[in-house]
RNA sequence: GCCGAUGUAGCUCAGUUGGCCAGAGCAGCUGAUUUGUAAUCAGCUGGUCGGGGGUUCGAAUCCCUCCAUCGGCUCCA
């Protein structure tokens, strides 16, 4: 006999060998058939996994993420049975579970094209009929490298080739046998709705030299409800796209004709990035941040120095051409250098430091076609940037600040779902940093203790950090469930090195300051393209470009409509008229549509009593309000909204 | 850069197997209407059908090529 013990403390005894399965369906039967995976003694496993031992033992449902993971898994699998009937010879990469869904990589005899995507779906549901078990195997090194040799997988073998030793484990639903280590759910008789939804090329093992496999991806559920409330949700997701926002807003707009990659921001789209800008300056000039404005280019010899052109190589900058032969220009990919050497300037004492140096610089970086991406991902954007020049003493303080203006800007725009992400070295790749294993130890160690001192949760991640330092990066997720990354803090112990960086200590001898980089929007690009698609393009009203319109009820009414603009807009009230000769209804619509947050009408008697009837977004009629009332109600909103003092 | 898809008016999209001067709605312009809380009516303007090349009596439609966009991969200072 075992003993199972239960995640509420319970415990109870059953036989050895006994399935997991079998002890969720004695709990009960409505557990057994709900349950998709099990834990034993916290490894997750098939619910036909026997349990040998004292253990455990915990259920995983559709609910949770690893009883999602094992269906998707599971959805993989047959995919993958489904391609095999349907294109015999094929070749299987790898197929897991995602976040949102699985894919598979395969390598087929013929092409696979997204019209064929039906066709196959249409075989997984068949297939799933027959409510195929997932049956686990087990065999030896030699035996699964020669089943995958006979049926001339040589994917798989290679796959195989790289495992330790030992026994490996095959997964057999219906026809088809894959290489997996599992767990799966009980049978492909579960997956009630599949759709599949892109093919996409896909480098093996992720490597571009390697040759590019076709990968499906695809999405399933238990119940055929749950994959429409994702089509839904999908179709939601469309809507807040920051390129179609940004368009139907009149904020940014791209030009063939100027370039890829190179946006264009219009009145609306420059009069909101410039209240941000406001917003941080006033900010970093609390902090004692000093603004410099640096140029858009450098000389060649600045990125030699900085460890930069080595590192990238010249196809990675953008050169500018001079008429003097030999004369190398670059446009500037990032503006520590040129801030580095106005820390040179002039010899600093270690009673100045630290020395904060902030600019929105544009930068300009040669992006692969493939990956520009609308406001996202550009050849030309402007970083929030700023570099602090610190003694040893002042490191930690002065990190914990800039996490602080981080968390800050985070609360004040409501982003409270992000990812603090602490980014360091590929341990197995060292080649790819400048610097020595002591400086990045100490720098390393900074952030994780700064991050430890602010009480954030952080995720660690490995061959994520610049190649000059560390980071700590926030990280926050697209309409679609993309991350990006927005805030950037990194701790940097090299270039203040290779910039030959002094300062005069108490000692008078000299030291070596350390420089912190950080960008806590990222960039303005990103940072407003996240903005638009996290708000649904309903700014805060502190932020938003027309706070109020003016709607006359008729021609009529124009003048007084005027007046109205022109108080509003003297009294710190942003507003615009809508003069057009259109009914009322016509304008309200069109006006919501632009998201405009307050719709303020007038009529024969607002007219006559000297108020606006006021339309609030998405909240219809609020009644009337006369003039001097209504400011103060867009003031006491813009100030539950943000700190007063940072609006100017 | 790689795989796949797409590209028709400022925007959203129709254009059957190649065949009459390439269409619609919205936007714009002109006029009528003077409007009370999510689309007033009428008329007009607007397109080298992404660029270039080819096949054909004839190409938005078929082929080649380049460019851009979209979904991924790789990359991401």
């Amino acid at each position: 006999m075992v003993k199972v013990t239960f995640p509420d403390g319970s415990v109870r005894e059953y036989a050895a060998g006994t399935t997991a399965y079998q002890v969720a369906e004695s709990i009960s039967p409505r557990l057994a058939a709900d349950s998709l995976a099990a834990s034993v003694n916290g490894v997750t496993v098939d619910l036909s996994r026997p349990i040998e031992e004292d253990a455990s033992v915990k259920f995983y449902k559709w609910d949770d993420a690893e009883g999602k993971h094992a269906f998707w898994h599971t959805s993989s699998h047959l995919l993958a049975e489904a391609l095999e009937s349907l294109y015999p010879g094929i070749k299987f990469g790898i197929g897991p579970a995602i976040e949102q869904g699985f894919y598979y990589d395969v390598d087929s005899p013929t092409p696979i094209q997204e019209a064929d995507l039906p066709k196959i779906e249409a075989k997984m549901v068949e297939l799933s009929r027959n409510k195929e078990p997932l049956v686990r195997s087990e065999v030896s090194k030699a035996d699964a490298l020669k089943t995958f040799t006979e049926k001339g997988d040589e994917y798989k073998c290679e796959l195989i080739r790289d495992l330790e030793d030992g026994t490996i484990s095959f997964y057999t639903n219906g026809s088809f046998t894959d290489l997996c280590r599992g767990p799966h759910i009980p049978n492909t008789g579960l997956i009630k709705a599949i759709k599949l939804t892109s093919v996409a090329g896909a480098y093996w093992r992720g490597d571009e030299h390697n040759k590019m496999l076709t990968r499906i991806y695809g999405i399933s559920f238990p119940k055929k409800s749950m994959l429409d409330e994702y089509l839904v949700m999908l179709e939601e997701a469309k809507k807040r796209d920051h390129r179609k926002l940004g368009k139907e807003l009149e904020l940014f707009t791209f030009s063939q004709r100027v370039g890829q990659g190179l946006p264009l921001w219009l009145p609306k789209g420059a009069e909101l990035r410039d209240r941000l800008e406001r917003f941080l300056r006033k900010i970093q000039k609390d902090y004692g941040y000093k603004q410099v404005i640096t140029p858009h280019i450098g000389n060649k010899e600045l990125y030699v120095t900085s460890g930069h052109y080595a590192k990238y190589g010249k196809d990675s900058f953008q050169p500018i051409h001079t008429p003097i032969e030999g004369e190398e220009y670059l446009l500037k990919p990032m503006n520590c250098p040129h801030h580095c050497e106005i820390y040179r300037s002039k010899p600093h004492s270690y009673k100045d430091l630290p020395v904060r140096l902030a600019e929105f610089g544009t930068v300009y970086r040669y992006e692969q076609s493939g990956e520009l991406h609308g406001l996202t991902r550009v050849r030309s954007f402007t970083q929030d940037d700023a570099h602090m020049f610190v003694r040893p003493d002042q490191l930690l303080d002065e990190f914990e600040k800039v996490i602080d203006i981080v968390l800050y800007i985070f609360k004040t725009l409501k982003f409270d779902k992000y990812t603090a992400q602490i980014s360091l070295r590929d341990p197995n790749d060292k080649s790819k940093y400048i610097g020595s294993d002591e400086n990045w130890e100490k720098a390393e160690n900074a952030i994780i203790e700064a991050a430890k001192a602010k009480g954030l949760k952080t995720v660690v991640e490995y061959g994520e950090a610049a190649f000059y330092g560390p980071k700590l990066d926030f990280m926050v997720k697209d309409a679609l469930g993309r991350s990006w990354q927005l805030g950037t803090i990194q701790v940097d112990y090299n270039l203040p090195e290779r910039f030959d960086l002094t300062y005069k200590g108490a000692d008078d001898k000299l030291h070596r300051p350390i420089m912190i980089h950080r960008a806590p929007f990222g960039s303005m690009e990103r940072f407003v393209a996240v903005l638009l698609e996290h708000t649904a393009g309903k700014f805060p009203l502190w932020l938003t470009p027309d706070q109020a319109v003016v709607l006359p009820i008729s021609e009529k009414y124009n003048d007084y409509a005027s007046e109205v603009v022109e108080y509003l807009n003297r009294h710190d009230v942003r507003a615009c008229i809508d003069d057009r000769n259109e009914k009322i209804g016509r304008k309200i619509r069109d006006n919501e549509l632009k998201r405009i947050p307050f719709l303020l009408i007038v009529g024969e008697k607002e007219m006559a009593e000297r108020t606006v009837s006021v339309r609030a977004q998405g909240a219809g009629d609020q009644g009337s309000m006369t003039l001097d009332a209504y400011c103060d109600h867009v003031k006491r909103l813009v100030s539950e909204e943000i700190d007063e003092d940072k609006l100017q």
